[in-house]
DNA sequence: CGAACGTTTGAGATGACTCAAGCGTTGTGG
DNA sequence: CCACAACGCTTGAGTCATCTCAAACGTTCG
């Protein structure tokens, strides 16, 4: 059967003969695909979500010069985009590695099976994954970013997520975190830190002086960081008509 | 309101005022902490969940040696463990940054607000949020090893799911990538992927040949990588009884 | 006042990168 | 069926970003 391996050897979630017989006739259909083939682009609507038969496929983010940060490698049995099902669009690319072969179901038969539709459990389950999300931001951050580069990235999400909630005016937000808690979150060292710091006020982008982040130059960091707010999942600004690409 | 916060600005998921006042009747109790505190170790169970009132959290992994990854920062109004609802226990840590109130949600009182059971609509959730702990685990990866330790966590991670799924018998496996590949996955380039396969190989902990991996040393690649396989949620192997400490 | 902690700076070591070239394999069109 | 283009792998040499080790300085707090 198509989902034989789907939760196989996992903890607790073994389906049973009902679920499973559920899902298989939720498949609409069977595909397969040549390798290094993109499937769903970053940004896209998606009204269907993939199970992965035989292959591999991945999960990238591109960088702003064409080179990519994987953050995902599915292997066989596996959702490769169940999270588009309360997500609505995905905030990363989706392709193959090698031939792959997936069984494509349709939201709508999801929410047939998965029914007494709670709302307020999907907003939940969204909220989860936004965690994922901000995660795979983040592995861009380190796989693809320098120390400055990672610096400004994490300086701009955080202003960008306090911003949300009102703790940030754009510009000026308190941060209760030291050099050592920056060089954690970045994968440096503290002095490695420190010399960032300067180079970032040397440059005027920003300062971070005493738990106070204060960004002279929005643009330029969020630049420098190659950094897009698209997987926050903010509401979109009043302040301009800017698309994301 | 505690929950005023909750989902400020996030597109399509806000609160209606009846949710909102069943979250707010769900919260047991609402407690500060001093900053720098574990709150949450790493494979603990829980059965509550923490709704970040007012200072800033994190989630994190430890190294071997002490030291850590951060994996998540957490700001005001975001749930920092809503995850452990249907993970029911953590891959990794949540601590304070600085002082910290929260909101604790027993996860029996969501289960009332959240009702209709769902067995089902719980399987998928978990394996969404699987995804989350994989990524966690890629960023402990990039942030914490070096470019030896990336290929040999990659691997050892790789041989650990497709054994899950009866692709790999634990030694052998078929890996139909390129080094160019390798490398998006570890944040390296070509040509160092290239040179870490070769030290592998000579320390003869793996070969990566032609599309065939073959781990001729697991304790030691997995060591080398720093892997522990609990963030899998793989059943218990039936080979040996350690422990996860 | 002294201890603890966080920040700043310097000097030297090194891991990973860039650029460059050559080699092996595969597949395709003349 | 050969030639050659395309692609992936391998190796070398030189550079540079970040790390390690070390020391000093400022601030806070008991």
């Amino acid at each position: 059967m198509l989902t034989d391996r789907l939760f196989m050897n996992r903890r607790g979630v073994a389906l049973t003969e009902e679920e499973r017989d559920l899902l298989e006739a939720a498949i609409l259909e069977v595909r397969t695909f040549p390798p290094r083939k993109t499937i769903v682009q970053a940004g896209e609507q998606v009204g269907i979500s993939t199970l992965l038969i035989e292959g591999l496929m991945s999960r990238y983010i591109d960088d702003h010069k064409g080179m990519r940060q994987l953050v995902a490698v599915q292997v066989p049995g596996e959702f490769v985009d169940l999270h588009a099902y309360p997500m609505r669009e995905l905030d990363h690319s989706v392709g193959t590695l090698t031939p792959a072969t997936v069984a494509i179901v349709p939201h709508s038969a999801l929410s047939a099976i998965l029914e007494p539709r709670l709302e307020l459990t999907r907003k939940f389950w969204f909220s989860t994954l936004m965690d994922a999300a901000m995660h795979r931001a983040w592995l861009f951050r380190l796989g693809r970013l320098d120390s400055v580069g990672r610096v400004a990235h994490f300086l701009s999400e955080t202003n960008a997520r306090l911003e949300a909630v009102g703790l940030s005016d754009g510009h000026r937000f308190i941060l209760d975190l030291t050099q050592a808690d920056l060089a954690e979150i970045c994968g440096l060292t503290t002095v490695h830190v420190n010399r960032v710091i300067r180079q970032l006020r040397e440059a005027e982008m920003c300062l971070f002086r005493s738990s106070m982040v204060e960004i002279l130059d929005r643009a330029a960091l969020e630049r420098r960081g190659d950094f897009d707010p698209y997987y926050l999942y903010l509401k979109e600004p009043i302040s301009n008509g800017e698309l994301h690409s």
